[in-house]
DNA sequence: TATTGTTATACTCTATAACTATA
DNA sequence: TATAGTTATAGAGTATAACAATA
């Protein structure tokens, strides 16, 4: 076919799942653009932005709040690390655990991807009404919620 | 530390880029649980539900739909023919190109599959207020358009 | 026993390049 | 020359299992 008729989505579109997704992977393969002048990816964007807020952060509480496993943070901070932006440093009140901070040039490059981000993510935003906005972000964190209680 | 105050992702907070990222990461885990128990993922799931809707679909007009590249759609249309879910026929007037045609297996297993999908969407989306919930569409539409054509 | 960091491994989704056969 | 389907390959994010050191 393809001749007769328009091709449609429409029963996909029923879901917002499916909104979700096509918003999430047009805005991440935007923002990657945005990121790589940086030598920074969404990810490694977001563990240094989180360190430079929570200077001393250890690794498993930095995997908690970006809900990753710690398995997966090690690689992320491991190139953070060795491209001198964050120190793993021991704790000295428990040896099994390390303190993350930022380097001089970690914080100043995280100084220049941010403000970069920030005008990126206005751009995404920016074609929504200004009094949907914190009505979004509301419904995003309800329905993130809302994704982890589902049990069934 | 994290011994003196408390963990903070404010900063991150103040993208809606990340707000999407986490809602959508839970939503997608939650997804796979609900349709693993038929042997289907995302993706299978959205290429069979466009075939049902489009019967005779080329697989290139599937890829165009789900914004995805044609090379990644061979695998998934792979897997949903070996599994004799959905038909792959010679077009007849194009003889590149295929026709795809859903089987009575596939009819039957998207059936339920969709029943599963919807209630799972209506979970997702049962915490925001009923008058924001097209509104919350419209605005990830809006998202997913600002991302494509923002060229900065 | 439980937790921290770690290694190894695999799965899913995505992107690019290049090929073939047709148009 | 352009397009449809395909193959191959790689990158990015995620998950699970298992381990040594430490609590």
């Amino acid at each position: 076919m393809g001749t007769t008729g328009a091709i449609t989505d429409a029963s996909l579109r029923a879901f917002v799942g499916y909104d979700m997704k096509r918003a999430f992977n047009a805005l991440q393969a935007d923002l990657s653009r945005t990121l790589t002048p940086f030598g920074l990816r969404m990810m490694t964007f977001s563990a240094l932005s989180l360190v430079v807020e929570n200077p001393g952060l250890r690794p498993s509480q930095l995997a908690t709040v970006l809900t990753i496993e710690r398995a997966n943070l090690v690689v992320i901070v491991d190139e953070l690390e060795q491209r001198g932006l964050l120190t793993r440093t021991p704790s000295t009140t428990d040896r099994r655990a390390h303190a993350l901070h930022v380097t001089d040039q970690g914080q100043s490059l995280f100084a220049k991807a941010n403000r970069a981000v920030a005008e990126h993510d206005a751009r995404m935003i920016a074609g929504v009404a200004q009094h949907l906005q914190p009505q979004l972000k509301d419904a995003l964190r309800q329905i993130e919620n809302s994704a982890k209680q589902d049990v069934v």
